[in-house]
RNA sequence: CGGAGCGUGGCGCAGCCUGGUAGCGCACCUGGUUUGGGACCAGGGGGUCGGAGGUUCGAAUCCUCUCGCUCCGACCA
């Protein structure tokens, strides 16, 4: 992509309303926009890091065997009437009425529509188990947004549902969606670790919340430091193998990781103080077990084995995507700006082309742009007629991984100027070297991270 | 929903208390000189002060109502 012909607009200064770092750094990187409270326009750079996430929260649902679905944003009162949740959901749902003055409802979750997918075909224990999963907009409408999109009104959510015959299957769907998260993490370059949750108002008995470590986030957290270290699987995992990927969970379960709300002073007590480890998360993904809160009062059952029906024991499990964003963020910045994780950035390389106008320079630059959109990387040429303290302080702020400078005081000895946005080392290299060096890093990401 | 605060060119702000029809920095446009870490000079465009009503000879400034936004608290992917 070249600059000039990109849509970016950057702030110098960020917009008083802006409170936390990554609101501040979303706004300044024109990667959003305020329409009303929290209710965002998303601009080119904010949606591309959404829809990479997006991906890849989408190839390990898949992986994990997750079929996707795409369910409307708006629904029918009705259904919810069904779960008896219309009444018992309050205020936070924007409830609207049609033409016709039939209420409808701005989907806050999907349970009850899902359930209702599920009931309408599937009568059958040997379709099971199924977990389904859809990526859509959800409303909240909460009391008070906030934090830009971290806790908007309308926000992005991957949920996806599993239907099984009996607890112990459901319970094993539950695992493999915590080890799906696991790996989703990872991938996405960050530390979330899995914390014992209360099952709030959708209910049910085995929850865990996902917290991605920053210092800025919302939630103290307390954990067994060893967590930590534990491995996550690689992408070879098998998630057939009910047992292994149990063990996994259990791995990850058996020491102590909670946030403040469930905190156990009596319990934390009992870990080894040099174990202990406290610090700040933001939770990005939340995941339940509960059985047949839905299925039973919506009817939904198959006939199993045993010639009986059978209500369905279902969990529902969901990540943020446009939360994740704003975290990635959160965790990964400095005062210049934003610093991306190497496996998930809008764009691989950052060219700068110091002296729009100088043939030999453009050349050069449009060469090796050629040269890393042929090799598969993604890249954003400033070929801008703009100083070079201007570029420098726009490739700091949206936080590419590589930066490569290309002026005429360099190329004189056939040399560009290579930084790292993450640790700011920087060398000159040729091109020839420099299409090397992205290149083993473009493998070696891909070996860590890739799909 | 309880408490606090803010709305003045695209962004950040001053002016308001002590009414006299709007100013600064950045950004933007034109020309020139510049060009390796947010250049300089000259010229220029853009707002009627969130909205409505009122007081007054006169309102960004005072009063009333209203809308929007933000922060603290209770709640949440």
């Amino acid at each position: 992509m070249y600059l000039s012909k990109y849509f970016l607009p950057v702030l110098k200064e960020a917009p008083r309303e802006a409170e936390i770092v990554s609101h501040q750094l979303m706004l300044r990187a024109g990667m959003i926009k305020q329409q009303s409270a929290g209710i965002y326009s998303w601009l080119p750079l904010g949606l591309k890091m959404l829809r990479k996430v997006e991906q890849v929260i989408r190839e390990e649902q898949n992986r994990a065997g997750a079929v996707e679905v795409l369910m409307p944003t708006i629904q029918s009162a009705d259904l919810w009437r069904e779960s008896g949740r219309y009444d018992d959901y309050g205020k936070e749902m924007l409830r609207i009425q049609d033409r016709h003055e039939r209420d409808m409802l701005f989907g806050p979750t999907n349970e009850e529509m899902i359930t209702d997918i599920f009931r309408s075909y599937v009568r059958s224990y040997k379709d099971l188990p199924l977990n389904l999963y859809h990526i859509q907009w959800k409303f909240r409408d909460e009391v008070r947004p906030r934090f830009g999109v971290m806790r908007g009104r309308e926000f992005f959510m991957k949920d996806a549902y599993s239907f099984d015959l009996d607890e112990p299957s459901s319970r094993a769907a539950y695992y493999r969606m915590f080890v799906s998260y696991l790996r989703t993490f990872d991938r996405l370059g960050v530390t979330a670790v899995p914390m014992r949750a209360d099952t709030g108002p959708i209910g049910g008995d085995l929850s865990h919340e996902f917290l991605i470590l920053a210092d800025t986030g919302e939630s103290e957290v307390f954990c067994h430091g060893d967590t930590m270290k534990l491995p996550v699987p690689d992408r070879n995992i098998d998630y057939s193998d009910d047992a292994a990927i149990e063990g996994i969970f259990k791995d990850w379960t058996s020491n102590y990781a909670r946030t403040d709300e469930m905190h156990d002073e009596n319990l934390w007590n009992e870990v080894a103080e040099g174990d202990r480890m406290n610090a700040r998360g933001i939770e990005v993904g939340h995941i339940f077990h509960f059985g047949t809160k839905y299925s039973e009062p919506m009817g939904a059952k198959v006939t199993g084995p045993d010639g009986k029906d059978h209500d369905v024991y279902m969990g529902s499990y969901g990540i943020g995507p446009s939360r994740v964003v704003a975290a990635l963020i959160e965790a990964g910045h400095d005062e210049n700006g934003i610093i991306w994780p190497d496996s998930i950035a809008p764009f691989d390389v950052g060219l700068i082309n110091l002296r729009v106008g100088d043939e030999a320079v453009d050349t050069a630059c449009v060469d090796l742009y050629n040269q890393l959109t042929n090799a598969g990387f993604d890249v954003l040429y400033d070929d801008t007629d703009g100083r070079a303290g201007g570029k420098f302080a726009l490739a700091d702020l949206i936080g590419l991984p590589w930066q490569l400078i290309i002026g005429p005081r360099g190329l004189k000895n056939g040399e560009i100027e290579v930084k790292h946005r993450a640790t700011g080392e920087r060398e000159n290299l040729t091109m020839e070297a420099t299409m090397n060096k992205l290149t083993a890093w473009q493998k070696d990401v891909n070996e860590r991270f890739g799909g």
